[in-house]
RNA sequence: GCCCAGAUAGCUCAGUUGGUAGAGCAAGGGACUGAAAAUCCCUGUGUCGCUGGUUCGAUUCCGGCUCUGGGCA
């Protein structure tokens, strides 16, 4: 018997957190965020962070348990779901995942096992000055010698990738490509509904428009001005966050103020087309259509099919 | 009113010594398995302002017109 779970996501600004509320409430279930950045504490404003009011009684999990210099990734997050997972199906509840970071519902969705190691920030720098100094090419050969599969399905200008596979041949002995084939040929160990919401693109653009704008009102620079006064800076994780790393250019001068908001709305906009990029890819997707459903109704047939799938209710 | 400079892709512009054009940004599409709000890849037809003329052929040269800047009165 599968372990039931329910997914509800969608682009930034879609609406998952509210729709995700009602929805725990109704099936007497629990949120699991999975959302890189609302890991973090201190940083609220900016990854529009459920406030304790909202949340309206229902346990909200993975949120505020780093700090932003702390280090955190999928495979962090990945085991912290999973003790999440049993836990609240031990108290009898139902987990529900909601969040944005489709990498992140994907590792613990499918059960992704990453390897007991730690990062090896040594060889990644070193690697980086390789490739700084004789260049991208140079660097994807080095990657072609010891796992020509990976190599060839990676463009050679995607630095970052082509290190993690050094670095994961390097460390754990097994090419990067075997472990990603082995990964994804596994099914899911849940009964899981995956939904994703969705709305006409004009719309959520306006709407992550005006989201920048709110955050900007709510003192979003105040935000950032102390993160930077407790240390953090542009070169860790959390600070590359959206909203976070520009105002932080223009904390140091290097854009206007105007500069920095539309840079974070435009590159907001990327990001909402990267994650509907993601789910359009992924397998039995639920999508949930905003532009002709009211959340009332979307409820009613998100409840629907959790019943024909036998997932709690 | 006169003079000058513009008018080319959604935007900012380049270019064609006359053979119907191309960059950046925007936009769209895609990849992704320990940085993922990160990282990376692919996609450029548009009455070349309108209208006459020269020419085998004009977006390109010439004239007129319209509009937009700037200057002079």
């Amino acid at each position: 018997m599968k372990k039931p779970l329910i997914i509800l996501t969608g682009p930034t600004a879609s609406g998952k957190t509210d729709l995700s509320v009602r929805l725990a409430k109704r099936v007497n279930g629990e949120i699991i965020s999975a959302d890189s950045m609302q890991v973090y504490k201190r940083m609220d404003i900016g990854t529009a962070k459920i406030s304790k009011a909202e949340m309206c009684g229902i346990p909200h999990h993975l949120i505020d348990i780093a700090e932003p210099w702390e280090e955190f990734n999928v495979a962090l997050f990945k085991k912290y779901a999973d003790e999440c997972i049993d836990d609240i199906l031990s108290r009898g509840h139902i987990p529900v995942i909601a969040g944005g970071t489709g990498f992140y519902i994907n590792a613990v969705l499918y059960d992704t096992k990453f390897t007991e190691h730690q990062t090896d920030y040594k060889l990644r720098k070193s690697l980086y000055d390789y490739a700084e100094a004789n260049g991208n090419n140079a660097l994807h050969e080095k990657l072609r010698e010891i796992d020509p599969e990976y190599a060839s399905e990676i463009h050679p200008n995607n630095v970052k990738r082509i290190i993690r596979a050094i670095e994961y041949r390097t460390i754990t002995g097994e090419k990067f490509s075997e472990h990603n084939r082995r990964e994804r040929e596994k099914e899911s160990p849940y009964n899981y509904a995956y939904f994703v919401l969705n709305m006409d693109r004009n719309r959520l653009y306006n709407r992550i428009d005006s989201r920048v704008d709110k955050m900007i009102a709510d003192g979003l620079y105040d935000e950032v001005k102390e993160l930077i006064r407790l240390g953090c800076n542009k070169d860790m994780v959390s600070m590359k966050g959206l909203g976070y790393k520009e105002l932080i250019s223009y904390h140091m001068g290097s854009v206007s103020f105007d500069e920095a908001v539309n840079t974070i709305k435009q590159e907001t906009r990327h990001f909402a087309k990267r994650q509907l990029t993601w789910f359009k890819r992924e397998d039995n997707i639920i999508w949930l259509d905003k532009d002709k459903k009211t959340d009332d109704e979307l409820l009613g047939y998100i409840i629907c099919i959790l019943k024909e799938k036998g997932i709690g209710v």
